[in-house]
DNA sequence: CAAATTCATGCATAAAAACGCAAAAAGCTG
DNA sequence: CAGCTTTTTGCGTTTTTATGCATGAATTTG
């Protein structure tokens, strides 16, 4: 990896996340915390972020006392994302829907990570777009506002062509009963269609929606391969999952 | 094989993977490194990559934000986009390419605008989905990391199935004798589809471009509807163009 | 305040770049 | 085509750059 390189992908980390850690960073990349801090200590010279004890802050680190209850869920869909990521290996081919909790997986994604991903995500592809060894392949149709992700016969006439080894999909609603269950009908047309494009199929999601119920039915748990909260494994909330069957992360 | 031709080799796979190593492009096109290295520090010196220790990046690496000239063309760029704003009315089909230029013509787009947009750019698609009252249509396919839009042979079937009203294309060399021109192969075929798609086809740039003249031919004068650039529309630079018949804005 | 991190500094080393030079290749000219 | 110039390329040598390691100082944290 080159320098400028590296330093791209620190302030792009940094930008991010609002912060990042030196000992984390030198994990990500491969290189040991001096030369790291040099890194940090360059960019800082250029006024391209703060240096603090540990890490960097964005310069843009200012407001942060209004969003108090967001960072509280940034920090679990981080937990999530963390355990997602942990799944993907070199060369795999990916297939993810949209929303804050995929974008946190495509943020912590390693930049040693060579795979190809497919997305109707905008803000997600984007997102990919950053990662210096990964593919990515957009889905093309209609652009829905509200989700951001492409929606329409196109998308999933696409989607029917591809054989992803796994799926990573955001979950609005789990339960025992109704299985996954979401509130847009043009989205879950198109979450079938992933579910079943897919070799395997991922669910992430706070631990808060957990047997929720919503209008629109995605599929039943017998569909899922595996589901990642940020809860522990062995959580008791998520026993009748593991039950059923479902492999817990 | 000949200089040129390895330069191009080298251009094609900084545009390919973003970034080379001059130790692995010394290996593959079977020279010294000094060569590589002279190559790099002339590509560098005519503005088409970056040069960094170990190899070179390219320009879509902003890592340098040189802001003070960028502010410059900025305001260039946003008297552009406001003419081309000018002829997108109410109920139109607009297809457009990416590049800064088109970004500025999807920021000053009016709010109350109801139109459809189609475009493989991935930020400009983003932009486009802030606007209220604006469908957009994105073309999918792989994303070219270095131009940020879908490129392939999916990309461009997909822009002859329609048949939009306008098309807007951002320039990167124009010129009396060989038209339009361009320096990445595949965004030249994407062009070139899109050209052919098209009721109507507007080209916007920067008048320091005028004149200039680079390897990949787009299409010639004949194709060219509108001409769209900051100066007056009866600067004595866009006379040859009026005079080929082309509509000067 | 004591332990554990984290930082700064100098130094060592390997890699890459710059430089000068000479040979080879290509181009030009009469 | 012979002789000249120019361009291109490769090879040492020297310089610069990037990175890791060791040591001691500064800092956070409990």
């Amino acid at each position: 990896m080159l320098k400028k390189e590296r330093q791209a992908y620190i302030l792009h980390q940094v930008h991010l996340h609002n912060k990042v850690l030196s000992s984390s960073l030198c994990d990500e990349v491969n290189v040991s915390e001096d030369t790291i801090r040099r890194d940090l200590q360059e960019l800082a010279d250029e006024g391209k972020l703060i240096k603090v004890h540990g890490g960097a802050l964005s310069h843009s680190f200012n407001l942060t006392s209004s969003q108090s209850q967001n960072v509280y869920l940034q920090n679990k869909k981080q937990v999530i994302a963390r355990k997602a990521a942990s799944l993907i290996t070199n060369g795999m081919f990916v297939l993810t829907s949209g929303g804050t909790t995929i974008m946190e997986l495509a943020r912590s994604l390693s930049p040693q990570l060579k795979a190809t991903f497919i997305s109707g995500s905008i803000p997600v592809v984007l997102e990919y777009m950053h990662h210096p060894n990964i593919e990515v392949i957009v889905i093309g149709d209609k652009v829905s506002k509200n989700s951001k992700i492409t929606i329409g016969s196109e998308a999933i006439a696409k989607i029917k062509q591809i054989k992803p080894d796994i799926c990573f999909l955001g979950t609005n609603a789990l339960d025992v009963e109704h299985g996954v269950t979401d509130n847009d009908w043009e989205v879950v047309q198109l979450k079938k269609a992933m579910i079943e494009a897919s070799k395997k199929v991922a669910f992430l999601m706070i631990s808060e929606k957990i047997n929720s119920v919503q209008p629109i039915k995605v599929c039943g748990l017998n569909k899922i391969d595996i589901l990642i909260t940020e809860l522990e494994t062995d959580d008791p909330k998520l026993k009748p999952y593991a039950k059923a069957g479902i492999k817990i992360l």
